[in-house]
DNA sequence: TTGTAAGCGTTATCAT
DNA sequence: ATGATAACGCTTACAA
């Protein structure tokens, strides 16, 4: 197979050492594009504003010089005169390497490009910020939000109590939400600033009467601590649905566990070995059910009618697992969108009529969760 | 499951409106603080950098007022004085909606983590940015470095005779490079700016040997079409292996498709409804391979020795399929780092000795491919 | 040790 | 229709 052809500038590599000193030349500001046209600075920033004011023909003498001179406003400039960045930054937690997932939150890219899509059709930029744990974690938003690197932020992984909104509400910081909690709903819709969520309890509650529909009645709920909201309302509504069933609530079947797949795992290999083990499983997250079905199935357990599994999220992943996984599915992208268009409204100064937005998960039944 | 304490501020959603007029308010500047400690501006900005012409005590007091004041300096202002924003970017198709990838890109976290993690320890932000394509792909980078909304900026899914990088080099826009051939790499030694590339044609060479010590003989390779550098590489790297065996080639088992699961799940159809199917099916990756399992479960063959399957980029997901998926490792998230430490030095103005990192995948064998 | 003033590149408010 | 000027918030010679 041939080599592309050299079409790309040819030098050593040390010479961009010698290239350096012009990194930062050559880029014409507004005065030397007025000097050159002969006019003054707001004429020039008039004319390729579209200024009708300024008559057709110098305007468009002023543009192609502009575009030849490949002229583009300085930011910084830009958003120092005027106070505000069109920047808006997403802060997460699942940036980190170190924060136990083992590896990448497909959550993340899923939402990210719901924001990144949405962002640009406002004009905004996205920054891109890792969650501080600890002592350290406010100072991101104070930095970020403080400093003006960005004009509002996107929180996740929100948690009871979460500190955090009281400071930004405190700072005036504009935010918005993705997770409250089902448990205060009516409370949340008092907040100030706008969220988003998915029903994380209405979904577990759904997910484990489809199973005991199914016939099934020891039912084990793994995955979550009792950190953030998703996972505490995930495992409320898995009780709520038993209650309603009048199934006795076995704490032995409700585990806390680390959200990776390899979680999953280990924590399925100890409860097949169990004298009496669940005949289903709900898996907190689509991630942590691939755990769980891997490990049944090395166990020589056929997931299914005997030994159903059920996830939550809904990643595109999950129709070619073996077998493919019944879950519930999160509108991740929508979730994204939303939540750029609310956090785009109150920075305009035009917050929306119903700022609190709270979707429906969805189930979707696959060869995962059989009658047992 | 009692309701977690009303501990944030309650106010009316409506109330937000009256609150906008306050959004961009109270944040101190430099000048406020020095009226308030009543001393100059230029005290203020040499205290807060610890500068030691600074007598302590000031400095203290300067730097508790600050403190007190919630004093954080303007990101804007600063920039604009520096002629420096700090800030790298990422330029990535994977964050576009439409690009029929179907579902978010796994990769993409990874390599975003890397990418987080170095910036933040370097002090920078990160910027996330689609990538355009067509006549707006160039405009892109135009807008971010031109405009100075980012210093420099990572390029990613890189092509033959990419237009892209005479435009970076011509205007000297700072630039690093996830993806060069190594078809060509002498020549892309030669290139100024750094890159970062997994040896994608030794990778794919070394997984089709593995498939062939194994005994196969018809082995597929699907995936991938003729315009990213990984996957022509990956595809020649096949080819190259086919001929150091002396095998022939036959175009007809060398099949493009897009990247989604479901490519690789129509595709295996396909195939597997040959009257001479192949025994072996290299997938150009991971997501894809995912797929091509199970198509081949669906319809009843056995992944394993008849019919054995190998990806390509060592996601997390991989080690949990059914069979588990033999790959090849890229090290993404070191790619990651190394993609900024390579940016930053340049932006830093020393370039490091070698700006060109040429990383070898690693061979995970696992039981999708077994001997036929 | 600290203050003064100029400058970063825009935009906006005056005038003219 | 266009020019002069101030202002955005910060840094940094240069004075004092």
């Amino acid at each position: 197979m041939a080599s592309a052809g050299p079409n790309e500038p040819q030098q050593s590599g040390e010479q961009l050492r010698q290239m350096l000193p012009e990194l930062n030349s050559a880029r014409p500001t507004i005065a030397e594009i007025a000097r050159r046209a002969g006019v003054n600075k707001s004429t020039v920033s008039r004319a390729l504003r579209d200024d009708p004011s300024i008559p057709q023909a110098t305007r468009q003498r002023i543009q192609d010089l502009a575009a030849q001179l490949n002229y583009v406003p300085n930011a910084s400039a830009r958003h120092l005169n005027h106070a505000r960045t069109d920047t808006i930054a997403l802060v997460s937690r699942a940036l980190n390497l170190d924060t136990g997932a083992g590896s990448a939150d497909p959550f993340l890219v899923e939402l990210l490009a719901g924001i990144a899509d949405e962002a640009a059709s406002h004009h905004f930029d996205v920054l891109l910020v890792r969650a501080e744990e600890g002592e350290r974690e406010l100072g991101v938003y104070q930095r970020i939000l403080g400093g003006r690197h960005a004009d509002g932020v996107i929180l996740t992984d929100l948690r009871p109590n979460d500190h955090r909104l009281a400071y930004l509400c405190r700072h005036r910081y504009p935010h918005v939400l993705f997770g409250r909690s089902a448990e205060d709903l009516a409370e949340a819709r008092l907040y100030p600033y706008p969220w988003a969520e998915v029903d994380n309890r209405s979904g577990a509650r759904i997910g484990t009467e489809h199973l005991i529909g199914l016939g099934h009645r020891r039912i084990a709920f793994i995955g979550g601590g009792d950190t953030y909201h998703w996972e505490r309302d995930r495992r409320a509504g898995y009780r709520e649905a038993l209650a309603r069933a009048n199934l006795p609530y076995d704490p032995r079947l409700c585990i806390p566990s680390g959200i990776s797949q390899k979680d999953g795992y280990l924590l399925t290999q100890q409860l097949l070995s169990w004298e009496e083990p669940p005949t289903a499983i709900f898996a907190i997250s689509d991630v942590l059910a691939v755990g769980v079905m891997r490990a049944a199935l090395d166990a020589g357990v056929q997931v299914g009618p005997a030994f159903s599994v059920i996830g939550f999220d809904g990643l595109g992943l999950g129709s070619y697992l073996t077998p493919p996984l019944t879950t519930l599915r999160q509108p991740i992208n929508e979730v994204g969108r939303i939540l750029v268009q609310l956090l785009c409204a109150v920075l305009r100064g035009t917050p929306p009529e119903e700022p609190h937005v709270f979707l429906q998960p969805e189930l979707i039944v696959r060869a995962s969760t059989r009658g047992y």
